[in-house]
DNA sequence: AATGAATGAGTATTCATTCAT
DNA sequence: CATGAATGAATACTCATTCAT
């Protein structure tokens, strides 16, 4: 929620209003999808549509600010020593079934999303690379795979899961990636 | 498309009509996806807006029409003796790839969508359940596989494919095909 | 309903079809009002609409055809000797609440409506008028009203009635009746 | 009217605009019935359609703002000490020359209407319950009658003025009421 | 003469974006 | 700098009327 109206002039208030924006917008687009009404968004968030537009002059900036949440959060777990490739797909699915905007990160390619999506999809790509090569190392994941097929199997699920329901969402994500782990078995 | 706007009157070109208007709801849904603007099916097509409503009282009565060609190709396909349950689903794929709008029938959930829908959703599944035992007695798809494995398979494909630009369609379903043939075999 | 397709194209025809569309117009006009959809008569006919067109190129032609029945029936029970003013306004009635586009012959004024339409008023205004004169003079009635006083009075009860829902319909017009005879009484 | 377009986005200009939405629809509604198109009402008001949806999210909204102004009124009115139901009665039927909605209120039923609306007619008919009984101890008013009879005698003038051109209303008004007079009386 | 399909203007509603205060 | 109201383009759907067959 954002500050008061009165409270809400300084500086700081301005930093207030952009969090609150965000977390609005991770609740938003989690339930109703990357293209909800970016008025819900500024609603949830108890600002007006306004500010909403000067802090994220279009959506994209929006969701931006909302994957940056997520892969930071992947990269800080990717910092950890234990953390493997398996934790981070888990916690991917995780971000994906909380929000079905997620899957837009995932599959933004360069030629097509705004650029500056696939910076954030890069950040996911780093991270997942790295622990894939531990992962093969370890014997854990088959040799020929590359970075590119961790993320399709990270994409597929993200899609799918978007497309369904959002009471069968886990159960959706876990089938899918019990038959997938066979996939990348060595 | 329809024939011209004055010589469209009368009952022959109704059938005209409605052939033009399921292709261009081929198209349209291929393009824009299962949401895309009644509108533009009715432009695409050459055809007032009105007559759209006349043949397709809603949106699922066209979409049915243009998976029923879908599944009725499925099932012809299904219905020789030489076909695989790996033809199949290079079929599908094929139609995937044409149309984003696929992914609508094969996520289609009987609590969730139009029930007209979940009768198309259905004969996919009948047409996969058969393939799928035949391969599974011929020892080329693990035994522990079910049905719906297969239409998870299929659904997470679908759903990638239709999120990524239609440049990277061909090329996306290919690889996710690569990667989950792995989760299949024996 | 209309005769059969190949039955249709003789000369008697033509009248049996204009018959079906008089008749579905009176159960269609009863039952949505007097602006019912004009293609919900010619389905409940049977008959194609350029057919309805062909014999009523619009809907006070239609209207016109309903209400002569209605007006000619009130004719020929205003011929018979023992008929009052009593029955005649118990049949109006029974028309209005079986047609709630019926008020619009009542309420039809020269200045305004269809001239064609004022025919048919006209014609009730003559058959009440005579009734009238009858029920006065036998002290039924009081002696200061006017044709134009029962006019007047059909017309409330005909609006009244078509406002409210269906099932209302025959309680608020005879409610409506029971207040109005104090009026009409001498 | 609405202020000109361009001065018009400020937060003062919103009450601005919503009295010109009021005031524009017992204008529209008057003229052309209370199923007048709303972007009649929006165009006369000089404001565009989504501010009309702003400030009254559906129609009853809408209507009930004006009819809760006219509601309003008769209550002022009845609260005066020297106000009778004649004086009531005169008032009402003043609003119903001048808006052809206003029959809306009056035959408003639970069943069928939405239920704010019969809250306005609930208003109306006790306004009109405490009237008459005044009346009736005082003898102007037949005892039998009952406050049902009163709201009858309103819906059917106000439903028949409805029904006539405007340059007639006025005229139709008092010629109802002259004859609706008598069937009251004691 | 009958048919019924085609048309397109009209109405309700939603939402991204702008801007006066 | 925040606010929230205003805007109007976009979309779904209906129905009176025309016209090829």
């Amino acid at each position: 929620m954002a500050v008061g109206r009165r409270e809400n002039r300084g500086r700081s208030a301005a930093a207030d209003n952009r969090r609150a924006l965000v977390a609005a917008a991770v609740e938003v687009f989690g339930e109703q999808g990357y293209h909800a009404p970016l008025s819900a968004v500024a609603k949830r968030a108890g600002v007006g549509q306004g500010s909403l537009y000067r802090h994220f002059p279009d959506r994209v900036s929006l969701a931006l600010a909302v994957f940056e949440d997520n892969v930071t959060q992947l990269e800080e777990l990717a910092g950890r020593p234990e953390t493997t490739l398996e934790h981070l797909l888990t916690r991917i699915t995780e971000q994906t079934v909380a929000s079905i905007a997620f899957v837009d990160i995932i599959t933004a390619r360069a030629a097509a999303a705004d650029p500056r999506l696939t910076t954030v999809t890069d950040r996911v790509r780093a991270v997942l690379a790295d622990a894939l090569g531990e992962a093969q190392r370890a014997g854990r994941i088959r040799r020929s795979l590359c970075t590119e097929d961790v993320m399709l199997a990270v994409g597929m699920v993200a899609a799918l899961v978007a497309k369904v329901p959002s009471a069968d969402r886990r159960a959706t994500a876990d089938a899918s990636w019990a038959l997938l782990r066979e996939a990348l078995r060595p």
